[in-house]
DNA sequence: AGCAATGTTTACAACACTGTAAACAGACAG
DNA sequence: CTGTCTGTTTACAGTGTTGTAAACATTGCT
């Protein structure tokens, strides 16, 4: 009965913000209600435009929060990757997609995209571009940079991809629960991209806009 | 002045769905606003509710028709491409990749997926695999179906992040808007993928499964 | 022309949502 | 203990949005 009821202002943003990312899964940033937060955060709703200023500001931090924390833990696995001996870089790399949307996270981190909360993206996405070079480098010193860049550009487009609809492009497919899970996917994808040579990924493109 | 006034039960609805097809590039479908749809199509906002019902009527006839258009568009294309020469099969596929998502549209039904409107996307899907292996066996008759399986989830999930979120990576991946524009990205993926043979695509788990 | 069917509009009701204002209540310093 | 700072709540205002009801308007049929 002795509980606290004042949390700090750190405390009571993160418990918000938590509230918020889970209750964006199912409705997406436009969806996302002030009041039914506040109810998930057991608080009243001023509340959490008391610590955020708006709805709206709200949203932000939570883009903010999940930009930086996804990035955090995919350079981790792309700097371990990077230290792997070669026989364990596909379980590596399968590591890496995993980190890259956890689970049901992946869907917060998309739908701020496209309701235009990019903050920042474009900063997080050159620090993964970097340790993704100096990754492939290692597998193949020559690696093109370009090449790593274009690479990096269909994985994240397949990640965000799985992210959105996983599991309805899977179940349309026709693949069962067990047979190409999440996981399944990415170890697939990580051996195929582990094994492509930066040859074959010199298409007419890279010879064409040269010119 | 002699203007017809009163459209026909379809024209009608055509006319409310391009107007909310529209709208919902910009804000999805959580966001969309009977109202604005209403003004956008030039009449008053309970006119769509007597054509479909609620506004929940509205973006399900809406993610029906996204749908059955887009698999008209990219079966029409695949199946055109199976009867290329192959030296205009990478043209053919990258027309592919053009037809899944054209222009903005794909934004459409991405964000209809994400709102939960699946309506007939297994139908669709089905058909669209079904085309896409024989394309895949004009080019090697031996081609196995899981694979035929596991890339054409590899394209749509790559296609669906392209649609979600295309410009904002490409920005943040550094290219500028001559360079890698999303033609280009599809026709460098069309180009990979064709020169992918068969045998790259049996990883590991090709055999782990079968036991 | 007159009638029926239905597309269309105006006015309104009901509700949900965001944000404000003021009071309340712990936490911490002096 | 006392006062101040700030986290928190209650009550409320204002607006926007969905949906209803009834009247209106146009088209096509007989």
């Amino acid at each position: 009965m002795a509980r606290k009821t004042h949390k700090s202002s750190e405390e009571a943003r993160n418990a918000i913000l938590d509230a918020a990312q889970e209750l964006m899964l199912e409705t997406g940033p436009a969806g996302l209600r002030i009041n039914a937060v506040a109810k998930k955060a057991g608080m009243a709703h001023p509340n959490i435009i008391h610590h955020f200023g708006s709805r709206e500001g709200l949203v932000e931090a939570l883009a903010e929060r999940v930009g930086r924390r996804s990035t955090e833990r995919i350079t981790q696995a792309l700097n371990h990757a990077a230290e792997c001996q070669p026989e364990n870089r596909i379980d590596a790399m399968t590591k890496v997609f995993e980190e890259a949307f956890p689970g049901e996270q992946g869907r917060a981190s998309i739908w701020l995209h496209m309701s235009g909360e990019q903050s920042s993206l474009k900063e997080n996405m050159q620090k993964v571009l970097e340790v993704s070079h100096r990754f492939r480098e290692t597998i193949e010193p020559s690696a093109n940079r370009e090449n790593t860049n274009r690479l990096l550009m269909l994985i994240t487009l397949a990640l965000i991809g799985e992210a959105v609809s996983g599991q309805g492009i899977k179940d349309a497919l026709g693949f069962g629960d067990q047979e190409m899970s999440r996981a399944h996917f990415k170890q697939w994808l990580a051996e195929i991209l582990i094994n492509l040579s930066d040859e074959q990924l010199n298409t007419s493109l890279n010879h064409d806009e040269k010119i």
